[in-house]
DNA sequence: CTTGCCCACTCGTCTATACGAGTATGCCTG
DNA sequence: CAGGCATACTCGTATAGACGAGTGGGCAAG
């Protein structure tokens, strides 16, 4: 037998409003999240119980929870239960993460920025080689064939938030230790400087979308988290691209930040 | 009676597949329509075409359908059918949209720029009010109490795509034409520098999310479609923020751009 | 005490059915 | 010919039931 739900947690349904039975459950709900009755990481009420709460059959109830769940608020744990989705503590991008002073030590700015902010930063998924460009990557190098792509994934405490690829021409590359797994201290740009492609000035492309069935896997995505694609090109003093850095990142985990010139 | 599919449109189920019958089917309908088999505003088969070709209850589509809708592939219209969703034009927000020289004309930037790209733009909505500030709000202005706030809808071909609200220091805002429904040409940031704010900077903090129920009215948003939230900070050259400029914008109408300096 | 099993509870998947409401089309009537 | 209605098709909402599978707690056997 279902525990009946606590009174006044929850309220009734509305017979007389065209509103649907699944979206004023929904509506409920929500609202008793934005208040606080439930918190951050905390279980919902069963869907047994909602039934019995609100008379309606199951199927109505988890339609209601897919409302929920398609907005980010709430996921569901087969064999748990549904629960409210804690924010995580976001990552925070600023303009200038890219300057020269930021690239003096060993380690990658991710690594060094993670562990000032208390978490536990990790790389995997490396892979660099050589590969076809595709259309957008050569209109971007300035009609490049081939060109060497370093992939890695970064994870916050274990869970992955970024997903990246930078495609470089290989006539600066090859060869270099750009195309190594580790490309030394200051990462690649340091490397680039070093062979002489001072950098001048990167352009930042961004949108927002939901995820391909791909990227939910690589990012262990739940239902209702967009991702941000951002497209980075770096530019060298001679105005020539030279490298294109593609990202996915998991929306929830980062907040960009940008200062501008009012010229 | 339903007319059965084109053959070879879509393949069969694999009874001995782990994966749930109503995600093989959202599988192979996604497949299809990137592969162009569907094209955009194009009608994918009924429900009742899909029940036949693979055999299973009504329920089951529907489910594959509500797995498309969220990923933002196909959007359902009542009475007629499920359709690939159009990649609407995009706006394009370069980060130099405030510099001085865009400022000259008599009309604002988002009328200037819509009509180049040929588009009709509207603003609604217009709201022009004091109130008391929000703590985050207040936080950016450096501690005020309440503020001038100015709310307006953006819309382009008569799809809403943006909902902003500038918000300013009274004691700067109050009984200048800033508080005025128009403020005049060039906007609000050619009075702020009449009145004595030259600007030196902004500050520019994006995230991506779902919409709330408000927001996807506001902007008559699809589902499956996020919102980028994009909060800006203007500052004069005495470093004093004198805006807080609070953007939603409908993800699938925007690409933001930014140019960032190597220093 | 520890191990292993069973059971109760959870969400996941799927079927079958019913009715409602929006849309488009064609036919019938005036 | 024009207007209006009937109808068939579309998706939207809701019910009732069935079985499966993941989780966790309690109980019983070793």
């Amino acid at each position: 037998m279902s525990p009946s739900l606590p009174s006044g947690l929850l309220g009734d349904l509305d017979p007389t409003s065209d509103r649907a039975v699944f979206r004023q459950i929904a509506d409920q709900l929500r609202e008793a999240i934005d208040r606080g009755r439930f918190r951050e990481g905390e279980k919902l009420p069963s869907e047994a119980e909602l039934v019995d709460h609100y008379g309606v059959s199951r199927m109505t109830v988890r339609n209601s929870f897919s409302v929920l769940q398609g907005e980010g608020l709430v996921h569901a744990e087969h064999g748990k239960g549904v629960f409210v989705r804690p924010r995580p503590p976001v990552r925070r991008l600023a303009s200038d993460r890219f300057a020269r002073r930021h690239r003096e030590q060993g380690k990658s700015a991710f690594i060094v920025e993670a562990n000032a902010a208390g978490s536990h930063p990790q790389v995997d998924s490396l892979e660099v080689k050589e590969e076809k460009a595709s259309q957008d990557v050569s209109a971007r190098l300035g009609s490049v064939r081939r060109v060497l792509a370093r992939r890695r994934r970064y994870l916050l405490d274990g869970r992955p938030v970024e997903f990246a690829t930078s495609y470089l021409p290989l006539d600066i590359a090859r060869g270099t230790q750009i195309a190594e797994p580790n490309p030394g201290p200051g990462g690649i740009y340091a490397r680039l400087e070093e062979l002489g492609h001072r950098l001048d000035h990167f352009e930042e492309e961004i949108c927002a979308r939901m995820p391909s069935p791909a990227e939910v896997k690589t990012l262990h995505l739940a239902a209702g988290v967009p991702v941000i694609h951002l497209i980075r090109t770096a530019f060298d003093t001679e105005g020539r691209p030279v490298e294109v850095c593609d990202t996915v990142m998991a929306a929830d985990a980062y907040v960009l930040s940008y200062q501008l010139p009012a010229t």
